[in-house]
DNA sequence: ATAATGTGTAACTATACGGTTTCGCATTTA
DNA sequence: TAAATGCGAAACCGTATAGTTACACATTAT
């Protein structure tokens, strides 16, 4: 097994989505497999700029190549993006609970951190006397 | 209002979570505000690095800043990962749907493609000519 | 066999990005 | 008022990225 599939935590898959090009091509796939051409022929760069974020994509994980002749044809796998969905997990809460109760947690912090802030520094203060 | 606001649609969230640093900022702000420092703290690079990656999560509107004394206080504001999250709504059904059937899915996709491009082709070809 | 087609790679350019150090400004403390 | 503190901005550097054009290679069509 190789390092990058045995550390895979989702980084790549976060850093290939992070551009909008690259989403429209997953898009696209969503509805089913297309060669290198027909992807390409979708945007309004050049061939070989799509063919490079093919390959990022493939080194995401994030699509598949299978050939068919002279033709590429790539694939969806949606795996990776299920690190992105349980990263998004822990902060469905935030936005699906109460948003009152939330503002109240946060502005008790806020209130915690103007205390905390104020004896860290007197803490430091003492440490360099 | 700005139109930065108006077209809003989480390509700049999508930018900003491709930095593990900022994913981490998040993380640490998900518990309630820090001040930029604290956040700083927390991390192995420089305090002004830490502060680039705040604005860009301030511009993304991530994060909100208010100000408390010298302190600038951060707390999550995750409504832009709504946007992020309904982006990958549309492919959940990838991963949590039936796989076998999925498969056969794409294969069938697969075989489309293969006659669609040789129709395709051909008819490229008829209008070369 | 030769030509045409599909696609990836190479080489190059411009720009964005993450990092650093230095500086400046506002606020608080002495 | 003067010193210390918190933090962002500026200037700079090295590297990554998105794009281009030119090329190479394999496969299909003639």
């Amino acid at each position: 097994m190789r390092n990058r599939l045995a550390t895979y935590n989702g980084a790549a898959a976060f850093a290939a989505l992070a551009d909008p090009t690259r989403r429209a091509v997953l898009d696209l796939l969503r509805a089913g497999s297309l060669s290198a051409g027909q992807i390409a022929h979708a945007f309004p760069v050049s061939r070989p700029a799509i063919s490079k974020h093919l390959r990022l994509l493939r080194r995401a994980r994030l699509v598949e190549q299978r050939r068919l002749g002279r033709l590429r044809l790539y694939s969806l796998n949606p795996d990776p993006l299920k690190a992105v969905d349980s990263w998004l997990e822990r902060y469905r809460s935030f936005w699906s609970a109460n948003l009152a109760s939330l503002k109240r947690f946060v502005e008790s912090e806020y209130q915690n951190e103007k205390t905390a802030a104020r004896a860290r520094r007197k803490a430091r203060a003492r440490k360099r006397i």
